[in-house]
DNA sequence: CGAGGCATGTAATACGTTACATGATTTC
DNA sequence: GAAATCATGTAACGTATTACATGCCTCG
């Protein structure tokens, strides 16, 4: 239920066709992984059928017509309580990442909000990995690699949830 | 397809039941997501079905009866044809991360591949939201907030993976 | 002249979650 | 006394991948 919403918030940037989507999210493969052609059609389809976008056909001489697909009010209205919808204890990273990729469509408070229930989660298991490392007897290395690199990982990522929320305009200090 | 195998790496160390294995994941969730019963159960069964693992059932007088599963010589072969596999260039994350858990049943060449691979898909993620944001003339914070995440990670994981194959014995030095 | 990009879509298949069902025990 | 843990499992549902189908254009 989440691919929807965010195939809206792209569209609500500007139109595009299920191709350019396809494009843009090969790129940002990396972070948040890329959809098939048979995950991504559909999904614009029932898009339609619900009235949250609208289609354009654009016929092209050289090459194949395209359907650029455009965000409706209502489409709007969704999407924006979407953008507003808190945060779950539990949510993953994808997600997470989905709403960072779209941060320009939200208010810089549901950004904050979001930054810091990562934060949160994040030092959860920052700990949970610290407690793990420290009560180890064994010294065998290769047991515990995936812990090390969990926990390089999420400190490289709190510094930069910090960092983050320090330099967003709008938002007070913090240690 | 992999998560057969990562139980099937998951019991070749000890034997174990589906509850202790879900108790593990649910542990290791941050890493690699944590299943539902509803996966983890009929996985088992057809581990067993295929003769990969047994089972014995433990009574109890206080408890809930437990069905603990053990890796059989069939199942230790398929397990050994896995560790092997070449990693494909496109390997996710998870798939990554599965073998750095199982490190401990690898061997140390097939896991500094695994670990190489890995630095070369980052190496080219890095080199690609660098460009990124480079390129990138409007100075919308909010827009690249995403890429900047993903560039401290990508120079974090690095940092760990050149750290680690250094430390691991048996392999070369580099720079 | 072949590979890959452009561009859309469907069908078979596999995968995974959620919710349901059961029931005793332990902890707050 | 309620909630969580222990422990197994199934059924319904939703979602995603893979492979197929089509066909022109461009670049090496």
């Amino acid at each position: 239920m989440n691919f929807r919403h965010f195939v809206l918030g792209l569209l609500s940037r500007q139109p595009m066709s299920g191709y350019d989507i396809k494009r843009l999210l090969k790129n940002l493969n990396w972070l948040i992984g890329n959809p098939s052609f048979g995950s991504l059609y559909p999904t614009l389809r029932k898009l339609l059928n619900e009235g949250l976008v609208t289609v354009q056909t654009q016929s092209n001489e050289t090459r194949p017509n395209r359907k650029i697909y455009s965000i409706t009010e209502q489409g709007q209205r969704v999407l924006e309580e979407w953008n507003n919808r808190p945060a779950k204890t539990d949510a993953s990273l994808k997600t997470f990442l989905m709403r960072l990729i779209l941060a320009d469509i939200h208010s810089i408070d549901s950004l904050v909000a979001y930054m810091e229930k990562r934060r949160a989660q994040v030092t959860r298991q920052q700990a949970a990995l610290e407690k793990f490392l420290n009560d180890g007897t064994e010294q065998d290395t290769k047991q515990y690699l995936a812990h090390g690199y969990g926990l390089v990982m999420a400190n490289a990522e709190l510094n930069w949830l910090d960092d983050t929320l320090n330099r967003l305009p709008g938002t007070s200090e913090r240690a």
